[in-house]
Order: structure tokens, then sequence, then C-alpha cells
DNA sequence: CGGAATCCTTTCCGATACTG
DNA sequence: CAGTATCGGAAAGGATTCCG
């Protein structure tokens, strides 16, 4: 009966974590703002509402997979809306509910401190790699 | 000439957004915070230095591999450093730097509006996973 | 104890083609 | 215009094994 104990308990440890994971509130949010594209979008539309192919513009790179897949998931937590207008050709429009516009500062704190401490991070980098270039 | 000019400008578009986003502070910060881990190791060296073995278990569900590539990373940023105990058995200390410390507060405002605004989020994702319960 | 190296599965994501 | 569906390569990440 003792084969795979340990497996089993480390498999036991995995689940107890994933289950305290997809619990944790900051690490759901923090699961979404990580996502590549999530703060690009939400700077996007900060100032006002974009439709699809405006935004396919501003945020150059974005593939339009991805671009969707991102605005679904924002629609989804309840960040962003998603208007459609039935004219010819058809019209969406992207816009920032409250809650998604609360979460704007926090953004704005992450932006703040990459641009007042960037500068450290780079010389540490340089430091670093310098210390060993071969790995 | 003119074949491919289409698929041509998209990767001109895109190759332009990786410098760009290779340049971008905000960017480089955000895609370190990304990280999966990042975050959980800051949090944990937030009040002491901890050893590997402890950030292991206080981690609970981290990979070694995991937990030594973010420390690896952390430490290349400078966000944190790494003490080595030659002792019998090895002894190894990690702790935020100063500047590891700035970042704290950052990392806490992730966390209070995650705390402050997860229900909202819940709550949407609960309507609109009943509004289109197939997809 | 604190890793490094390897293998191997899973997940991500871009490219492409098609639709209302 | 604003998507959806599908495929294949690349990359992330877990399990395992070995070392100072």
């Amino acid at each position: 009966m003792a084969t795979m104990t340990a497996a089993q308990r480390r498999d036991q440890e995995r689940e107890a974590y994933n289950a305290y994971v997809a619990e944790c509130p900051s690490r759901q949010v923090l699961d979404a703002l990580s996502d590549k594209w999530v703060t690009l979008v939400l700077t996007a539309l900060a100032d006002a509402p974009r439709r699809y192919s405006e935004l396919s513009r501003t945020i150059a790179g974005v593939s339009q997979k991805m671009l969707t897949q991102t605005l679904r998931l924002l629609e989804r937590d309840g960040l962003v809306t998603r208007t459609i207008t039935a004219s010819v050709p058809v019209r969406v429009d992207y816009q920032l509910t409250p809650l998604g516009r609360t979460l704007l500062p926090v953004v704005r704190a992450i932006k703040d401190w990459s641009e007042t401490h960037i500068s450290e991070v780079r010389a540490a980098r340089v430091a670093y790699d310098h210390a060993a270039p071969g790995t």
C-alpha cells in the first residue's frame, strides 16, 4: 500500500495548492493582469470607448485572436462592455465599466514604479549578466 | 514584387511592436510581476529573510524548478539577494533588497484591489457564464 | 540542503481560412 | 467590420534524477 506514497503526497499538496490559488482573490486578479495584453487594452480604453478596429491599430502587434480573447476575458470579468451597433458594416464598441476604471490606478502604480526604478533594474541585470556571462 | 506584402507588413508591425515592448519599462516590469510566482515570493520575503526550504514550504505548490527560476530572476533584477552559508549542510538565505522592498506597495495595491473588488468580478463571471453556458 | 540537467506533457499563441 | 474555427510550432512548466 505504501507504493507511490511520496508521489501521492505531492499530488495532494499540489491539489491543495491549486484549490487555494483558485480561491485566492489576489491570485485571480493577478492572473488576469498578468495576461500579456490586458493592461494594454485597459490603457487603450482609459480615455474613451474604442472600436475593435481602433484597438487593433492602437495596440500594434496584437493578433486578432489575442485581442478578441483578451476582450472576452475582460468582458467576462465585468471590466469592459461590448456594444454592437447593427449597421452595415457592423460596428462594435468597447468601453471600461466603472469597475474597470477602478483598476486604472493599479495599472498606473505599476507604470509609475516601472518608470521610477527601471534604470536600477537594468543596472542590476547588467551587473548580474556581467558576473556570469556564460550561463 | 507585391507578393506577401500583407504578411510582410504584419511581420514588420509585429517586429516593431516587439522592439517597442522590449524597451517599454512598464512592460518589462509587468512581465516580471506577471510571473506566476514572483509576487508570492516577494510577499513571503516581505517580513524577513527566508531559507530556500522555508520558501519551498511557505509557498505551497511551487515546484523546485519554478522556485529556483523565480529566485534567480528576482536576484538578477536586483530585487532579492542570495546569501550562501558554507556549513554542512549548506544554507542559503534570500532577502529583499531595498529596491525589492519598494515594490511591496505595488503588490499590496494589487492585493487591495483584489480583495475589494473580487466579489464584483466573480458576480460578473457568473452572470457572463450563465448568459452563455454552452460556450 | 540547495540546487542543475533532462525529459516530456501541456498550454499558449500566431497564421490561416471561413462566416454573418 | 468583427469576428469564429482549426492547426502546428514554440514555450512554459512539472516530474524525475543526479550532484556538491
